[in-house]
RNA sequence: GGAGGGGUGGCCGAGCGGUUAAAGGCAGCAGACUGUAAAUCUGCCCUCUUAUGAGUACGAAGGUUCGAACCCUUCCCCCUCCA
């Protein structure tokens, strides 16, 4: 981590690395120079407490400002959960029990701690003050604003736009976030590119209820494994904090050269000299894959160990350069009723494919193998009281005992 | 409230009475090639205890037909314009 300076100048440089956009720059400089610790607000959503390496890019941010000597305020959402940020999928979404919520806010520290400090972190829940609104306190605060300045949003320009439906309680949400920051008096927030539109509402809200008005800092979101889209659990393209370090390692290696750099940039914390050098080593002809390896390592030493690490490299390099198998390979059993089983019907309670259809397929194309032997015939049988190595594709294995 | 348009497989999008489990594209998966990269080529891509078989499927429910995603009725939902 960064060490902080003690100049001004040098935490504002700080702050701006990596930062899609500060807003506004000047105001910044002066709350800076209060000399107290600012209140830094982030937003999360109560549910999916699954953090990935693209939630990261905010908590990174957030932990340089601790750093830095400010304190975070860690907001989960449970209120405005229940509307869903307005992406035209989700619905309103049915209130989270208070146990519920409880859990996933523990899940939350336990797995935000691996970066944030925790002397510097308050959790905070929007229900606290929402839970009190009245109906004539929300509509007095749905009256601050027109339907053509909701309109200005992005996402709800785009869908009025395309003839897609808005829903009016949609409204609601970056009205509740907005004034999320006046409950929280909070001088500084934090969100993606795409939140700008609700962080500005914070602002807004701030000054419409006498309260200077909070800077805005967003990140660019990161994309996913796929490079296309931003990355998300429910797109499958992320790698999780709480993955293995084997599967970290190995989603990391898998991603193209092209997202290795954006990687580099956001989720890296070595300089950013260091990773131009890199480039220009690789554009002289440098296999850009040792450079995705130093960031393999890097994030997994984050979120394990160094040693954890180490050992992620050489059961990678063992596994796909030697062709070794992982030697940590879900172990299960498999009943057969008969005395012996179809290797479809074995893929399938091993849980190595999705149904008995997936297994033809793959026995079909050639993807699956038994002891290392190629299974070409969709009616191979085993042998209870065998224990045997399923493999389907490079990346599935399971070592079956067969009962 | 009135008029019109529309709801098809993860998404987009053809089909408008019978070789339609449903063209094509995207995404995805597998194989080859590699650096578990990209690009490329090939194949797969509803499900099923074992498949030249069965069952589901074109917003929902009924109906007309030997036969419907395609025709009719009712209902639900979405969009546009008018009020």
């Amino acid at each position: 981590m960064t060490h902080p300076k003690n100049t001004q100048t040098d935490a504002l440089a700080q702050i701006k690395r990596g930062a899609h956009e500060l807003l506004i720059e000047d105001e910044l400089k002066q709350k800076l120079s209060l000399g107290r610790p600012l209140r830094v607000k982030a937003g999360f959503d109560p549910t999916a407490p699954d953090l990935h390496l693209g939630h990261t890019v905010l908590l990174n941010k957030m932990r340089q400002l601790q750093d830095l000597g400010h304190h975070a305020l860690f907001l989960i959402g449970d209120f405005t959960g229940m509307i869903g940020d307005p992406s035209g999928k989700n619905a309103t979404r049915p209130p989270l029990s208070r146990e519920q919520v409880l859990t996933n806010a523990q899940s939350y520290r336990d797995q935000v701690f691996k970066v944030l400090d925790p002397e510097k972190t308050e959790i905070v829940f929007n229900s606290t003050w929402m839970d009190k609104f009245s109906a004539v306190d929300l509509i007095k605060l749905a009256a601050t604003h027109t339907v053509a300045q909701m309109l200005e949003r992005d996402d709800f320009s785009k869908r009025y736009k395309g003839n897609q439906p808005i829903a009016i309680h949609e409204f609601i949400y970056p009205l509740v976030q907005g004034y999320d920051s006046v409950a929280l008096k909070a001088d500084i927030e934090l969100g993606g590119t795409d939140q700008k539109f609700n962080l500005l509402m914070g602002r807004e809200l701030q000054k419409h209820n006498g309260q200077p008005a909070q800077c805005v800092l967003t990140m660019p979101l990161l994309e996913g494994l796929d490079g296309v889209n931003k990355m998300s659990k429910s797109l499958g393209n992320y790698v999780g904090i709480t993955d293995t370090p084997q599967e970290m390692f190995g989603k990391l290696m898998s991603i193209s050269d092209e997202l290795m750099w954006r990687y580099l940039e956001l989720l890296s914390f070595r300089s950013l000299g260091e990773i131009s050098g890199w480039h220009e080593e690789v554009i002289a002809g440098r296999n850009p894959r040792d450079i995705k390896v130093q960031l393999a390592q890097e994030i997994v030493a984050r979120f394990h160990s160094q040693k954890a690490a180490e050992a992620a490299l050489v059961e990678f390099e063992a596994r796909f350069r030697q062709g070794v198998l992982p030697d940590d390979m879900p172990e299960v059993r498999v009943t057969a009723p008969g005395g012996r089983i179809v290797v479809t019907q074995l893929l399938k309670q091993a849980g190595l494919v999705e149904g008995t259809s997936e297994a033809m397929r793959m026995i079909q194309q050639g993807a699956v193998k038994l002891d290392g032997e190629r299974v070409s015939d969709k009616n191979t049988m085993v042998e209870a009281g065998k224990v045997l190595v399923a493999q389907v594709g490079k990346r599935k294995f399971a070592r079956v005992t067969v009962g």
